[in-house]
DNA sequence: ACCGCCGGTTCAAATAATAAACCGACCACG
DNA sequence: CGTGGTCGGTTTATTATTTGAACCGGCGGT
């Protein structure tokens, strides 16, 4: 494995819980020695990317992550066009709203919002990058990828989140056969054993999806009615936020029609 | 120089202007083999960091810059919390106003603003690190800075950014001392020649600045004034920003008195 | 047809990275 | 007070990865 993805390997442990990390985490977290990882911090400090707390010792993201994505918004504002879609989505709704871009074979969410209007709240973490295979964002994403990409994913390894992933590839390509005629992904316990959601791909200017909207439930207030109410506005906003990128959905799509 | 530090300088090449950059161009930036430089974009891509046109088949900012950002803004919401601030200060003083943090031996702007009142305009740009010693934010922050940070500074490389930059470890000793003794560093035409700033050390939680706060205006314009009426919504700007970040400034700053 | 530039690839040689062993500081416990 | 465990950090012989010269095909211009 290259030295660069080692490095960048590390910035991937921080989440909101885990906001700094000491040396002796990374290791374990890293499964590395402890020589190896020190020198990757330290040069990814060097370099802006975290910074060390003078007192903890502990490491946290740094300046460098702040310039640069304002950098990017500044020539690529994805994320300022994507927000008030998903805050819009997730108010009429009343459930959590989130997009996603595609980053390699896996899903890098970028914005959610959540009215919290409900006792039981889906928990969401912008850290964790989502599986293709397992989520309802994937799957609205495989059914529409290049043919080479998802022949990757279906045929690879489909990790287990929850008893109920699907881990047969067969019907995992039955799955994404059924997303791609109705332009909705579903997905319900496959990657949080209480959570149920539905997703539609968003397009950017090219002939495959860059990412997915996704809203997510608590499984025990996913009713049909319910389920059948967001569907709509669901579609809607992942339209608004497609034509927003300059993309448009393939003819193949359910969506490219009004 | 090491592996980690060569690829991500290769991300510090993007800005506003520079929004997708080919192959071709990255080993001009970089003076490096084309080979090496390849093997690097194609390791940050597949971590996220920068994604690839179809088309153009250049490379641009990518999803995983997005998502650390969004991390590092929900555990530590600098910029959140130095947006209204700026944006207030901006409209107040008429001018282009931006806050950055400390990288290193450098200054990482996060966020700026600029009222557009005026025909003849500061231009600015977040991409572009800055000299602790050839700006008025670099002044602020070296006045308080570790002594051993200081000192390398003075006794280091003092890069000529315009003809008058002060290049004399001696005469810009003294321009730091003299900024000790205000609180308010100002520098005139010493990295852009067309512009004059003032500047403002912010605190977080440590015993020296983690970054400034800067107001910039054309040199044309910056009569005495002009100068003077900015001063004190500068201070109160960077008392706030500092407070909000849960800093103080220490006993021996102007700033900690009311 | 040729040239220049584009993005991209290969692999022997060179360089940087690795990790076992070590260090001091600090804290909890008996 | 001594001991053990954990913390962050360092050194350096060995190993793995990186490097870059040379090469490739595609494309546009002359």
């Amino acid at each position: 494995m290259g030295t660069i993805t080692k490095a960048l390997e590390l910035l991937d442990f921080f989440s909101k819980s885990r906001a700094e990390i000491g040396l002796g985490e990374f290791v374990r977290l890293a499964g590395r020695d402890k020589a190896t990882v020190h020198r990757h911090l330290v040069e990814l400090m060097e370099n802006g990317w975290l910074e060390q707390d003078p007192t903890t010792r502990a490491y946290r993201l740094g300046p460098a992550i702040l310039r640069l994505s304002a950098v990017r918004e500044t020539t690529y504002p994805t994320r300022a066009l994507i927000r008030p879609v998903v805050r819009r989505l997730s108010e009429e709704v009343g459930e959590l709203v989130h997009a996603s871009l595609l980053q390699g074979d896996q899903l890098s969410p970028i914005f959610f919002a959540d009215p919290r209007r409900h006792g039981v709240q889906v928990h969401f973490s912008l850290a964790e990058l989502l599986p293709l295979h397992a989520t309802s964002s994937g799957l609205a994403v495989l059914a529409y990828a290049a043919p080479e990409q998802r022949e990757r994913i279906l045929n690879g390894m489909l990790t287990p989140f929850t008893e109920t992933t699907v881990t047969d590839p067969e019907e995992l390509r039955r799955l994404v056969d059924r997303t791609r005629e109705t332009g909705i992904a579903g997905s319900a316990q496959t990657f949080d054993p209480e959570v149920s959601s539905q997703a539609v791909a968003i397009y950017g200017g090219g002939d495959h999806p860059v990412g997915a909207l996704s809203v997510s439930v608590p499984s025990v207030r996913a009713t049909p009615e319910k389920v059948g109410a967001i569907r709509a506005p669901l579609v809607e906003a992942a339209r608004d936020i497609t034509r927003s990128l300059g993309g448009v959905y393939p003819p193949d799509h359910p969506l490219s029609r009004p």
